[in-house]
DNA sequence: CGACGGGACGC
DNA sequence: CGACGGGACGC
């Protein structure tokens, strides 16, 4: 037993976060430090297989990865006259000590009453910050100050606060609430909050979410043993915000739109949502209304069932040109702005009845300015939505409305079945299947299109900036199925290779808790 | 040939 | 205020 130092340890707040933490004003140098090397602490390194060379222990670390893992080196400000076994004492029950080390002056060797110490985890580093900062080591001596280190590569010259180590940031699944949030993080430590990070317009979640807890060292231990899937790491404070978040067309910003909720109409064009409520286009009889023009012969019955399929429609009539029957247009209105753009969208070019071809126009042909963005703005969301699931698939009316309506947008060499619901989205992946493009990858709507047509498809993932994607089912054969029927074929001029995908890189992960 | 792996909060 | 050592793996 090292344990030769009589160490009073004198009850103060407990919280890092509460403690005052005073300056220390250490007067005379007592020149008693300890000069001998450092000792090997018994590192957890599986090195044993090396060849047989230096096995000279007390030669090599003081730590080398200095901030690794992140935030487990200590700083302590102490009375100069401490030595390391002191030091080493005080701190070992916390754990996993890797090295202690005593600034000393460069040309005097007198120590300068600061000290760092190296833990194995940062969890412990923490424990030991909370627990010693403000106790007093020597008799007589101020109290010690205890701080994480800054990382060896900073610049900065502030203290590490407490408020750069209790917060979390997680990813999650995206029906997590924060109640789901709390209930998964607070076994590692108490929460003060949980934030799920959500589309301000829709309220979606993003799978993203924050939790502060009350201690460094809770958080540490969340991190440190959460799930891997997860993906646990401190959260950047707030107040150095990024300056540069453009909210403009940013690429790869999607997913901003809203899932259905209310009855008969798109979540995103329902007026008292804000999306595009300074455009006042809401009312504009011009940006919701459709002229739709047909050369064959079809019924105003026949016209407006069709028309009705898109929730919202609120007038439509079809007049015949003169000597009827052969030729006609129709005007067709619908009660909001999203509708009308998905209308057109969806039936501009649509065979009907087979062999003839509707077409579909705005009113206004989309020439106004403020119907030109409309039409990009909402087109945008749509184009990026509607297919995307069990959310936006509520929207949709369940007899024919999808079959009905895809025609248009794809042409391959092969019967496809009809359209089927895509999987929800957290179903667990079952079969994957890797495609490859040639000449070009095609839009990600139309994969959708054509992968979902066997059923439990989850998700189509195309890689950025390569010819390759990856279909995602929740069911093996559907998938194959999938592969069976689309192999070789082609679709909008695009050959395909579909074939099953390799293994994930192994990430050993368990899968999220569910609650 | 043709491969995925991610992330940020209205002041 | 109170901030960064000693010593050198071996293809």
């Amino acid at each position: 037993m090292r344990f030769n130092t009589c160490v009073i340890l004198q009850p103060k707040a407990s919280s890092v976060a509460e403690q005052f933490r005073g300056k220390v004003r250490s007067s005379g140098e007592v020149g008693l430090h300890s000069n001998r090397k450092p000792i090997n602490e018994p590192q957890t390194h599986r090195v044993a297989e090396r060849k047989a060379k230096m096995e000279d222990s007390s030669s090599k670390h003081i730590p080398e990865n200095l901030d690794d893992p992140p935030n487990s080196r200590l700083f302590v400000v102490t009375s100069r006259c401490i030595t390391e076994d002191e030091l080493r004492d005080s701190f070992s029950r916390f754990g996993g000590i890797q090295g202690v080390w005593l600034v000393k002056d460069k040309q005097t060797k007198e120590p300068k009453g600061v000290s760092y110490v190296k833990f194995a985890k940062s969890s412990q580093a923490c424990l030991a910050m909370e627990e010693m900062h403000g106790k007093v080591l020597l008799e007589g001596t101020k109290p010690i100050k205890v701080f994480i280190a800054q990382s060896r590569s900073s610049t900065r010259h502030r203290d590490v606060e407490d408020e750069e180590l209790t917060r979390i940031f997680v990813m999650i699944p995206k029906t997590f609430t924060e109640e789901d949030l709390k209930n998964t993080f607070r076994e590692f430590g108490d929460i003060e909050y949980c934030v799920i990070i959500r589309n301000k317009f829709t309220g979606e979640s993003k799978g993203l979410g924050y939790v502060r807890y009350y201690k460094p060292s809770q958080a540490a231990h969340a991190i440190e043993n959460c799930d891997k899937s997860y993906r646990a790491i401190l959260a950047e404070p707030r107040s150095k915000n990024n300056s540069s978040e453009d909210y403009s067309a940013g690429g790869t910003r999607g997913g901003e739109y809203s899932s259905a909720d209310s009855a008969n109409q798109y979540p995103f064009t329902t007026p008292d949502q804000g999306s595009y409520a300074m455009l006042d286009l809401r009312q504009s009889d011009f940006t919701r209304s459709l002229m739709m023009s047909t050369r064959a012969v079809v019924t105003q019955e026949q016209i407006f069932a069709l028309f009705d399929l898109i929730p919202g429609m609120e007038y439509c009539e079809l007049h015949r040109d003169s000597y009827g029957m052969s030729k006609g247009h129709a005007l067709i209105r619908y009660n909001n702005l999203g509708s009308a753009v998905y209308a057109k969208e969806k039936l501009n070019g649509f065979e009907y009845p087979p062999g003839n071809r509707l077409q579909v126009s705005f009113y206004d042909d989309g020439e106004s300015p403020a119907g030109r963005m409309a039409t990009q703005f909402v087109t945008a969301q749509i184009i990026s939505s509607v297919w995307n699931g069990a959310s936006s698939s509520q929207m949709i009316k369940p007899a024919g409305y999808p079959s009905v309506l895809s025609v248009p947008r794809v042409q391959t060499d092969v019967n496809l079945p009809p359209l089927k619901k895509l999987a929800p989205s957290d179903s667990k992946t079952k079969e994957r299947l890797f495609v490859v493009f040639n000449p070009s990858t095609l839009p990600h709507d139309v994969l959708e299109d054509v992968f979902c047509r066997f059923g439990s498809l989850i998700e189509v993932h195309l890689v950025p900036g390569r010819k390759v994607g990856y279909m995602k089912y929740a069911d093996k054969q559907c998938a194959d199925e999938a592969m069976a029927v689309l192999h070789g074929r082609i679709v909008n001029g695009v050959k395909m290779k579909v074939m099953l995908a390799d293994p994930p890189r192994e990430e050993s992960h368990k899968r999220p808790r569910t609650y």
